[in-house]
DNA sequence: TCTAAAACATGATTTAAAGCATAATTTGGA
DNA sequence: TCCAAATTATGCTTTAAATCATGTTTTAGA
């Protein structure tokens, strides 16, 4: 933990700034309730079944929330990126986890003990507005990715995830490569395809001149017709 | 409206037994910017788009939310029963709604003024709070059937669906017919099908001796095998 | 550096579900 | 009451996607 040099104090500043309306006696409280630890690429960071101790932040790496499916057959639910929180579902809704979480490379996570943050809202109703502003617009894309998923065809649904971890990661310097590398599995897990057919499906996206493929690098060449077959379906 | 015999006062008091830690001066802020109306079977609600004026409240009746797929075909995403809630997530997220509402029955709809409710909530942490939470459950449900819609087959996704719908609705005093009659094509937009394949598969249920059919009564003969059914996949 | 395991790639086959056609039944207005 | 439209029902055909098979490449650990 220690030896990777985790910047707790910088984290911290980071976590808190994702808080609107917070009072200054709020944000020592939290202080005082903050811990930083260090997940190595591929390390569980919950699992499903997982009671939630606190508020989980990530603020450096990128992790995956997956749910185990009907055949053993993950189902990608969302890509967290820094600095954000993961895990808050069940934090509020005072259940256990429902998703497992997993780091897809070297990550930070802090945690805000869960009694803390919860007095703190308690006791700040803005706060907790805003909060739940936030959690409504996630079942807004929640309800999307339903329709999505279960209506799209496999092309639709791969330009889709594509367009979607652009959306979140953003372009290399070059403008045209995706920030993130996953690997055929996740990508098909995010797209609810098989493996197999997430590789031939982006096979046929480089033939087609939409992408460039090296390895897990993703180069998009043609951003509009990409648009165009996630819109087709 | 007024001819079918609203009863304001009832529905009014319904309504505030949703919400929790509700001091007096609230609820009597609430009265004054509740309004009530009639809905005949098959009318709209709200549409996908429209931008919501308040919180919506079924206090009678029963109504269908369901989002324009991609082809066309409907994705129903929830059912809603009295006395409940529905449009709120447009609401709390400040956007317009992604869905759209019918009555099922003829219902009652009440609204509560948006601008009156967002400043009890600015007020009110703890009734916030619990609205968080219920926000959050339902976004673990949405995650849920995200999966299971993509995942399993189509018998145990209908065999699911029945499932919801008893536990939604309940029994019939026979203890054994689901308290809602719904149209093989709303059964097919719940379950992501075709209606020919909703007809085909309850047909195959009543053949198995599962269900027994009776236009649009359904009588769940065997619970344990349906939901082995829909456990299985 | 070598080796085993994992990941990637591509083609062939199977299958679940959609699509299409036709007909019977029910429903809701004129 | 009658008729047109909508709903339900069933069989057949097509198709999208999963599954299976085989081989290649890459990666990570001894």
């Amino acid at each position: 933990m220690a030896q990777h040099n985790i910047d707790v104090q910088n984290s911290f500043e980071g976590v808190c700034s994702l808080f609107h309306n917070l009072q200054s006696g709020e944000k020592e409280l939290i202080r005082r309730n903050f811990t930083c630890s260090f997940y190595r690429k591929g390390e569980i960071i919950y699992k499903e079944g997982d009671k939630p101790s606190g508020l989980v932040c990530l603020t450096k790496g990128k992790v995956k929330i997956f749910k185990e499916g009907v055949g053993g057959r993950d189902q990608i639910m969302r890509m967290a990126k820094p600095i954000g929180f993961i895990g808050y579902r069940a934090l509020f809704a005072d259940e256990n986890y429902i998703a497992s979480a997993q780091a897809l490379e070297d990550s930070v996570i802090c945690v805000i003990d869960r009694t803390v943050l919860l007095e703190i809202l308690k006791m700040n109703a803005e706060l907790t507005l805003h909060i739940l502003r936030s959690v409504a617009t996630e079942l807004g894309f929640s309800n999307n990715r339903t329709v999505t998923l279960t209506q799209k065809h496999i092309r639709g649904r791969l330009a889709e995830s594509l367009i979607f971890l652009r959306d979140t990661y953003g372009f290399e310097d070059d403008g045209q490569t995706i920030k993130v590398y996953l690997s055929r599995e996740d990508l098909a897990n995010l797209s609810n395809m098989t493996t197999s057919n997430a590789i031939r499906t982006l096979s046929a996206f480089s033939e087609e001149g939409v992408l460039e493929l090296d390895g897990r690098r993703i180069k998009v060449l043609d951003v509009h017709k990409l648009e165009r077959i996630s819109d087709l379906g």
